[in-house]
DNA sequence: ACCTGAACACCGTTCAAGT
DNA sequence: ACCTGAACACCGTTCAAGT
């Protein structure tokens, strides 16, 4: 039968299938036909539900961004609001690292994305910092969460010994690194998360905004609005 | 000629123009008939100077972080030393962001990198640091350094006005983002550098050694070696 | 509206064959 | 040793055809 009465594809089910392939063999290994015959339908079925590949994995995208928590930044407290959604954008991303390059295109168009960004952009103006700052902090906070999502440092060592003996001394023990990737990975995270509050926070109590010893964010920035 | 005296292709050469088919068109533009193209040979001739697609890309990768200084360290004050390694390592990546995902898997077996992994960790260790905040704190930085050069915040949103107006009222200057992605990346990367070293100074200088509220990385870690 | 089968223009890699 | 031509097993996407 060409079409049976009740449809067998839907595009959430496209897309958790999808996301099931990522999760397990990592983006490049999904294809629209290896993800067809696991939904038991010819490849051209799936163009019945979804644009192209680049729209399903937007949607994908989407969904993801949508467990980031920015509900901090009600409290008023910037602190609180940012450690909240940096600790949950990270934990969402690492939930399905292989997606992190689809997300590291930025918010472009996808309204869960925007609507976070919209979300801490006004927490960090209405605690105090200025637009411009704002935008810096967003953008920093970004980077770090993308990066620590993106690469596993513990993972990126390979775990033989022989490799490091005698060519590289200060890494006699990495060969350890990959057993203990997770802690390793949380507690870098932590800590660089709050080094850079810390470091932010006595910016804002001096009143400075500045990035001390940067001449190109001047003081005459202050005043822009984004 | 099935073999001219003098030959066509050399791994060097190979490298240079797939890097170059990268950084104008992206990762995913690169391929080998394309490549051999470009070179004015059949693509089979590609598998006598590299092994495989993913061979030629580590040799890149491998290039790309010969360009990473971490001279700084030899000072002696590794404060010095990480914002050196830093600024090099985001300055060697920008110059090449789409051969990211390539670098973010880690040093692997690339020698470069894990050269310049020896480097940081002997830097940090021999200035003081604990072995396993040496690991925090080359890790802390690797992540922001892989986030700051893969994402621009600014391209990531879209310049059309209307996407942002009624729906996202903190966002209404978003749309001038774009413009300025240069400046604002640039400065976000130098704020949350010079945040994460201010934070870190002070963990160093009251000798705690310890992320202030993250249990796990706890007192009795502080021995390890890793 | 939804699924199929076939087609088109692509991929990475291998391998016997030539020089 | 180095390049070729052909082949193999893949890709994303389109489209007429069926119900």
């Amino acid at each position: 039968m060409a079409r049976p009465r009740t449809p067998i594809l839907s595009r959430a089910g496209i897309c958790a299938a999808a996301l099931e392939i990522i999760d397990a063999d990592g983006l490049p290994a999904l294809s629209m036909r290896k993800l067809a015959s696991a939904l038991g339908v010819q490849v051209a079925s799936l163009y019945s539900h979804v644009k192209t590949k680049d729209d399903l994995l937007e949607e994908i995208g989407n969904e993801i961004m949508a467990e980031v928590d920015v509900s901090g930044f009600s409290t008023g407290d910037w602190r609180q609001g940012v450690a909240t959604w940096a600790r949950s954008y990270r934990a969402a991303l690492r939930a399905h690292p292989n997606m992190v390059p689809v997300l590291a295109t930025g918010p472009g168009r996808r309204e869960t994305a925007l609507q976070r960004a919209d979300a801490v952009h006004g927490g960090l103006v209405g605690a105090g910092w200025p637009p411009r700052h704002a935008t810096l902090i967003g953008a920093s906070t970004k980077y770090l969460v993308l990066g620590a999502a993106m690469t596993s440092f513990g993972k990126g060592f390979a775990d033989d010994v022989q490799i490091y003996v005698d060519r590289y001394p200060h890494l006699d023990q990495a060969h350890r690194l990959r057993a203990n990737a997770e802690e390793i990975d949380r507690d870098a995270f932590e800590l660089a998360l709050t080094a850079f509050l810390d470091g932010l926070e006595s910016l804002y109590i001096n009143g400075e905004f500045l990035a001390k010893g940067h001449q190109s964010c001047a003081v005459e920035d202050s005043h822009r609005s984004w």
